[in-house]
DNA sequence: AGATCCTTTAGATTGAGTCCAATTGCCCAG
DNA sequence: CTGGGCAATTGGACTCAATCTAAAGGATCT
Protein backbone atom coordinates (compact mmCIF):
# COMPACT_ATOMS: atom_id res chain seq x y z
CA UNK A 1 0.00 0.00 0.00
CA UNK A 2 1.36 3.28 -1.25
CA UNK A 3 2.15 6.48 0.60
CA UNK A 4 -0.65 7.87 -1.04
CA UNK A 5 -3.20 5.51 -1.02
CA UNK A 6 -2.57 4.99 3.19
CA UNK A 7 -3.34 8.76 3.24
CA UNK A 8 -6.67 8.34 1.37
CA UNK A 9 -7.35 5.92 3.78
CA UNK A 10 -7.13 7.86 6.81
CA UNK A 11 -8.76 10.74 5.31
CA UNK A 12 -11.96 7.79 4.75
CA UNK A 13 -11.83 6.98 8.40
CA UNK A 14 -12.42 10.49 9.08
CA UNK A 15 -8.50 10.33 10.78
CA UNK A 16 -6.44 13.37 10.58
CA UNK A 17 -2.78 12.45 8.98
CA UNK A 18 -0.24 13.36 10.25
CA UNK A 19 3.50 11.73 9.48
CA UNK A 20 3.17 9.86 12.84
CA UNK A 21 -0.13 8.19 11.71
CA UNK A 22 1.30 7.84 8.13
CA UNK A 23 4.03 5.68 9.84
CA UNK A 24 2.44 3.71 12.18
CA UNK A 25 -0.07 2.69 9.52
CA UNK A 26 2.58 1.70 6.54
CA UNK A 27 3.66 -0.43 9.18
CA UNK A 28 -0.16 -2.32 10.04
CA UNK A 29 -1.49 -2.08 6.99
CA UNK A 30 1.90 -3.31 5.10
CA UNK A 31 -0.03 -7.04 4.82
CA UNK A 32 -2.99 -9.07 6.85
CA UNK A 33 -1.21 -9.27 9.99
CA UNK A 34 -1.96 -9.47 13.77
CA UNK A 35 0.91 -6.57 15.54
CA UNK A 36 1.05 -5.41 19.20
CA UNK A 37 1.61 -1.69 20.24
CA UNK A 38 5.51 -2.90 21.05
CA UNK A 39 6.21 -5.11 18.37
CA UNK A 40 5.41 -1.96 15.93
CA UNK A 41 7.12 0.46 17.92
CA UNK A 42 10.41 -1.61 18.01
CA UNK A 43 9.95 -1.64 13.78
CA UNK A 44 9.40 2.10 13.80
CA UNK A 45 12.87 1.95 15.75
CA UNK A 46 14.61 -0.38 13.39
CA UNK A 47 13.55 1.96 10.78
CA UNK A 48 15.11 4.65 12.19
CA UNK A 49 11.82 6.46 13.04
CA UNK A 50 11.69 8.12 16.20
CA UNK A 51 7.96 8.34 16.93
CA UNK A 52 7.20 8.50 20.80
CA UNK A 53 5.86 4.82 22.47
CA UNK A 54 2.77 7.10 23.63
CA UNK A 55 1.87 8.19 19.99
CA UNK A 56 2.42 4.66 18.88
CA UNK A 57 -0.23 3.89 21.74
CA UNK A 58 -2.74 7.04 21.10
CA UNK A 59 -2.71 6.28 17.19
CA UNK A 60 -3.59 2.78 17.78
CA UNK A 61 -6.22 3.43 19.69
CA UNK A 62 -7.69 6.20 17.48
CA UNK A 63 -7.06 3.59 14.76
CA UNK A 64 -9.16 1.14 16.49
CA UNK A 65 -11.70 3.59 17.69
CA UNK A 66 -12.11 5.27 13.99
CA UNK A 67 -12.45 1.22 12.50
CA UNK A 68 -9.52 1.52 10.14
CA UNK A 69 -8.46 -1.19 12.86
CA UNK A 70 -9.56 -4.13 15.07
CA UNK A 71 -8.13 -4.70 18.47
CA UNK A 72 -7.97 -8.74 19.51
CA UNK A 73 -7.94 -9.04 23.17
CA UNK A 74 -6.44 -13.20 22.89
CA UNK A 75 -3.32 -13.06 23.99
CA UNK A 76 -3.58 -12.06 28.43
CA UNK A 77 -0.37 -9.89 27.92
CA UNK A 78 -1.14 -7.93 24.84
CA UNK A 79 -3.82 -6.11 22.67
CA UNK A 80 -2.68 -6.96 19.10
CA UNK A 81 -3.95 -5.02 16.63
CA UNK A 82 -5.75 -6.91 13.02
CA UNK A 83 -4.98 -5.01 9.79
CA UNK A 84 -7.71 -6.83 7.96
CA UNK A 85 -11.01 -5.63 9.16
CA UNK A 86 -13.51 -7.32 6.95
CA UNK A 87 -15.36 -10.14 9.30
CA UNK A 88 -13.21 -12.68 10.03
CA UNK A 89 -12.51 -15.19 12.48
CA UNK A 90 -9.50 -16.45 14.41
CA UNK A 91 -7.22 -19.57 15.11
CA UNK A 92 -5.06 -19.38 18.03
CA UNK A 93 -2.12 -21.33 18.65
CA UNK A 94 -1.95 -21.71 22.65
CA UNK A 95 1.62 -23.41 21.92
CA UNK A 96 2.92 -20.45 20.62
CA UNK A 97 0.79 -17.83 21.43
CA UNK A 98 0.28 -17.18 17.34
CA UNK A 99 -3.03 -15.57 16.23
CA UNK A 100 -3.40 -16.69 12.65
CA UNK A 101 -7.16 -15.62 10.26
CA UNK A 102 -9.00 -18.39 9.58
CA UNK A 103 -9.02 -18.29 5.85
CA UNK A 104 -12.81 -20.37 5.37
CA UNK A 105 -14.91 -17.40 6.03
CA UNK A 106 -18.04 -19.61 5.66
CA UNK A 107 -18.14 -19.88 9.23
CA UNK A 108 -21.49 -19.69 10.14
CA UNK A 109 -23.25 -19.29 14.20
CA UNK A 110 -26.54 -20.95 14.06
CA UNK A 111 -29.56 -20.28 16.79
CA UNK A 112 -27.64 -16.70 17.99
CA UNK A 113 -29.13 -16.30 21.17
CA UNK A 114 -31.26 -12.96 22.04
CA UNK A 115 -29.51 -10.48 23.35
CA UNK A 116 -29.83 -8.85 26.55
CA UNK A 117 -32.84 -6.15 26.68
CA UNK A 118 -31.54 -2.28 25.92
CA UNK A 119 -28.16 -3.62 24.54
CA UNK A 120 -27.43 -4.37 20.66
CA UNK A 121 -25.43 -6.25 18.62
CA UNK A 122 -21.54 -4.65 18.24
CA UNK A 123 -19.98 -8.42 16.94
CA UNK A 124 -19.22 -12.08 17.18
CA UNK A 125 -15.82 -13.21 17.55
CA UNK A 126 -15.19 -17.15 17.36
CA UNK A 127 -11.92 -17.99 18.73
CA UNK A 128 -10.50 -21.35 17.59
CA UNK A 129 -7.88 -22.67 19.84
CA UNK A 130 -5.71 -25.22 18.81
CA UNK A 131 -2.10 -27.06 19.64
CA UNK A 132 0.10 -29.01 18.58
CA UNK A 133 -1.06 -32.12 17.81
CA UNK A 134 0.56 -34.86 20.69
CA UNK A 135 1.33 -38.06 18.95
CA UNK B 1 -21.48 -26.21 47.63
CA UNK B 2 -20.08 -27.20 51.18
CA UNK B 3 -16.66 -27.11 52.41
CA UNK B 4 -16.94 -31.33 52.19
CA UNK B 5 -18.67 -30.86 48.55
CA UNK B 6 -15.55 -28.63 47.58
CA UNK B 7 -13.27 -31.06 49.18
CA UNK B 8 -14.19 -33.84 46.77
CA UNK B 9 -14.12 -31.61 43.80
CA UNK B 10 -10.29 -30.75 44.30
CA UNK B 11 -9.50 -34.20 44.74
CA UNK B 12 -11.43 -35.81 41.55
CA UNK B 13 -9.74 -32.81 39.70
CA UNK B 14 -6.35 -34.27 41.56
CA UNK B 15 -5.45 -31.08 43.36
CA UNK B 16 -4.43 -31.72 46.79
CA UNK B 17 -6.40 -30.27 49.28
CA UNK B 18 -4.90 -27.43 51.02
CA UNK B 19 -6.73 -24.53 53.57
CA UNK B 20 -5.89 -21.84 50.92
CA UNK B 21 -7.33 -24.11 48.25
CA UNK B 22 -10.88 -24.58 49.65
CA UNK B 23 -10.85 -21.18 50.56
CA UNK B 24 -10.12 -20.15 47.00
CA UNK B 25 -12.59 -22.63 45.56
CA UNK B 26 -15.14 -21.66 48.32
CA UNK B 27 -15.09 -18.23 46.96
CA UNK B 28 -14.85 -19.10 42.79
CA UNK B 29 -17.22 -22.02 42.90
CA UNK B 30 -20.09 -20.33 44.96
CA UNK B 31 -22.37 -19.63 42.22
CA UNK B 32 -21.94 -19.93 38.35
CA UNK B 33 -20.01 -16.32 37.66
CA UNK B 34 -16.71 -14.80 36.13
CA UNK B 35 -13.75 -13.46 38.52
CA UNK B 36 -10.96 -11.90 38.26
CA UNK B 37 -7.83 -12.59 41.25
CA UNK B 38 -7.45 -9.57 42.71
CA UNK B 39 -11.83 -9.57 43.09
CA UNK B 40 -11.20 -13.25 45.12
CA UNK B 41 -8.40 -11.69 47.09
CA UNK B 42 -10.57 -8.53 48.02
CA UNK B 43 -13.51 -10.84 49.05
CA UNK B 44 -11.02 -13.42 50.96
CA UNK B 45 -9.70 -10.30 52.69
CA UNK B 46 -13.12 -8.68 53.38
CA UNK B 47 -13.76 -12.33 54.99
CA UNK B 48 -10.60 -12.14 57.10
CA UNK B 49 -8.69 -13.96 55.22
CA UNK B 50 -4.93 -14.19 55.32
CA UNK B 51 -4.59 -16.18 51.86
CA UNK B 52 -1.72 -14.43 50.10
CA UNK B 53 -1.98 -13.23 46.81
CA UNK B 54 1.17 -14.99 45.42
CA UNK B 55 -1.16 -17.98 46.78
CA UNK B 56 -4.43 -16.70 45.34
CA UNK B 57 -2.52 -16.62 41.45
CA UNK B 58 -0.73 -19.80 42.28
CA UNK B 59 -4.34 -21.61 43.02
CA UNK B 60 -5.87 -20.01 40.09
CA UNK B 61 -3.53 -21.43 37.39
CA UNK B 62 -3.40 -24.36 39.31
CA UNK B 63 -7.09 -24.54 39.20
CA UNK B 64 -7.28 -23.75 35.48
CA UNK B 65 -4.29 -26.14 34.15
CA UNK B 66 -6.19 -28.90 36.33
CA UNK B 67 -9.16 -28.44 34.64
CA UNK B 68 -11.38 -27.02 37.50
CA UNK B 69 -12.42 -24.02 36.35
CA UNK B 70 -11.52 -21.65 33.00
CA UNK B 71 -9.20 -18.39 32.70
CA UNK B 72 -10.84 -16.08 29.88
CA UNK B 73 -9.23 -13.69 28.46
CA UNK B 74 -11.45 -10.98 27.42
CA UNK B 75 -11.50 -7.81 29.68
CA UNK B 76 -7.68 -6.23 27.74
CA UNK B 77 -6.73 -5.58 31.69
CA UNK B 78 -6.95 -8.87 33.49
CA UNK B 79 -7.77 -12.47 33.47
CA UNK B 80 -11.18 -13.51 34.64
CA UNK B 81 -11.84 -17.54 36.00
CA UNK B 82 -15.58 -19.12 35.01
CA UNK B 83 -16.77 -21.33 37.64
CA UNK B 84 -18.54 -22.85 34.98
CA UNK B 85 -16.92 -25.62 32.90
CA UNK B 86 -19.47 -27.13 30.69
CA UNK B 87 -19.28 -26.15 27.00
CA UNK B 88 -20.82 -22.62 26.69
CA UNK B 89 -20.22 -19.01 25.50
CA UNK B 90 -20.51 -15.34 26.45
CA UNK B 91 -21.76 -12.20 26.28
CA UNK B 92 -19.52 -9.35 26.57
CA UNK B 93 -21.27 -5.88 27.60
CA UNK B 94 -18.33 -3.42 26.45
CA UNK B 95 -19.29 -0.55 27.93
CA UNK B 96 -19.07 -2.04 31.46
CA UNK B 97 -16.37 -4.51 30.91
CA UNK B 98 -18.79 -7.25 31.94
CA UNK B 99 -19.12 -10.80 30.93
CA UNK B 100 -22.11 -13.20 30.94
CA UNK B 101 -22.85 -16.88 30.35
CA UNK B 102 -25.34 -17.66 27.10
CA UNK B 103 -28.54 -18.83 28.60
CA UNK B 104 -29.28 -20.60 25.45
CA UNK B 105 -26.91 -23.35 24.64
CA UNK B 106 -28.03 -24.13 20.89
CA UNK B 107 -25.12 -21.90 19.36
CA UNK B 108 -23.84 -24.28 16.51
CA UNK B 109 -20.96 -23.38 14.38
CA UNK B 110 -21.19 -24.46 10.86
CA UNK B 111 -18.39 -24.88 8.45
CA UNK B 112 -15.41 -25.49 11.02
CA UNK B 113 -12.84 -24.86 8.70
CA UNK B 114 -9.80 -27.45 8.59
CA UNK B 115 -7.52 -27.48 11.20
CA UNK B 116 -3.66 -26.51 10.25
CA UNK B 117 -1.56 -29.19 9.62
CA UNK B 118 -0.07 -31.01 12.49
CA UNK B 119 -2.54 -29.42 15.14
CA UNK B 120 -5.42 -30.23 17.20
CA UNK B 121 -8.44 -28.59 18.56
CA UNK B 122 -8.40 -27.20 21.95
CA UNK B 123 -11.74 -25.84 22.19
CA UNK B 124 -14.40 -22.83 20.58
CA UNK B 125 -14.90 -19.82 22.05
CA UNK B 126 -17.80 -17.49 20.80
CA UNK B 127 -17.68 -14.08 22.57
CA UNK B 128 -20.65 -11.46 21.78
CA UNK B 129 -19.77 -8.47 22.31
CA UNK B 130 -22.85 -5.90 22.84
CA UNK B 131 -23.23 -2.40 23.87
CA UNK B 132 -25.99 -0.06 25.03
CA UNK B 133 -28.32 0.61 22.60
CA UNK B 134 -28.50 4.10 21.45
CA UNK B 135 -31.38 5.31 20.67
C1' DA C 1 13.67 -36.67 66.03
C1' DG C 2 15.34 -35.80 61.27
C1' DA C 3 14.77 -35.91 56.16
C1' DT C 4 12.12 -34.97 52.15
C1' DC C 5 8.84 -32.67 49.54
C1' DC C 6 5.15 -29.66 48.57
C1' DT C 7 2.92 -25.25 49.65
C1' DT C 8 2.71 -20.69 51.19
C1' DT C 9 4.43 -16.18 51.81
C1' DA C 10 6.27 -11.10 51.70
C1' DG C 11 8.21 -8.30 49.04
C1' DA C 12 10.71 -7.09 44.89
C1' DT C 13 10.28 -6.92 40.07
C1' DT C 14 8.36 -6.84 35.37
C1' DG C 15 6.14 -4.82 31.57
C1' DA C 16 2.01 -3.38 28.91
C1' DG C 17 -0.48 0.38 29.13
C1' DT C 18 -1.82 5.14 30.90
C1' DC C 19 -1.28 9.85 32.40
C1' DC C 20 0.52 14.44 32.54
C1' DA C 21 2.33 18.78 31.71
C1' DA C 22 5.28 20.82 28.44
C1' DT C 23 6.40 21.38 23.66
C1' DT C 24 5.81 21.19 18.75
C1' DG C 25 3.62 21.89 14.49
C1' DC C 26 -0.13 23.30 11.57
C1' DC C 27 -3.53 26.57 9.98
C1' DC C 28 -5.57 30.73 9.45
C1' DA C 29 -6.95 35.71 10.65
C1' DG C 30 -5.18 40.09 10.74
C1' DC D 1 4.70 37.44 7.03
C1' DT D 2 3.09 36.88 11.97
C1' DG D 3 1.32 35.20 16.00
C1' DG D 4 -2.84 33.14 18.35
C1' DG D 5 -5.30 29.03 18.72
C1' DC D 6 -5.61 24.23 18.90
C1' DA D 7 -4.65 19.55 17.96
C1' DA D 8 -0.95 16.27 18.09
C1' DT D 9 3.27 14.66 20.00
C1' DT D 10 6.55 13.72 23.53
C1' DG D 11 9.59 11.97 27.67
C1' DG D 12 9.13 10.38 31.67
C1' DA D 13 6.60 9.26 35.73
C1' DC D 14 3.24 6.22 37.07
C1' DT D 15 -0.26 2.25 37.53
C1' DC D 16 -1.36 -2.28 38.43
C1' DA D 17 -2.09 -7.20 37.10
C1' DA D 18 0.93 -10.66 37.08
C1' DT D 19 5.34 -13.02 38.01
C1' DC D 20 9.47 -14.19 40.47
C1' DT D 21 12.44 -15.31 44.34
C1' DA D 22 14.24 -17.07 48.23
C1' DA D 23 12.94 -18.14 52.72
C1' DA D 24 9.65 -20.19 55.92
C1' DG D 25 5.96 -23.39 56.97
C1' DG D 26 3.58 -27.80 57.11
C1' DA D 27 2.63 -32.50 56.22
C1' DT D 28 4.19 -37.29 56.05
C1' DC D 29 7.42 -40.96 56.54
C1' DT D 30 10.88 -43.59 58.97
MN1 LIG E 1 -6.68 -0.26 25.32
MN1 LIG F 1 -1.66 -16.56 33.39
ZN1 LIG G 1 -7.31 -11.37 11.75
ZN1 LIG H 1 -19.04 -18.41 31.64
Amino acid sequence: MSRMDIQTRLTEFGIAVTSQRLEVAGILLDKPQHLAADQILAMLRKKGSRVSKATVYNTLHLFAEKGLVRALHVDPSRTFYDSTIHPHHHFYHVDIGELSDIPDEQIRIMNLPPLPPGTELENVDVLIKIRDRKI
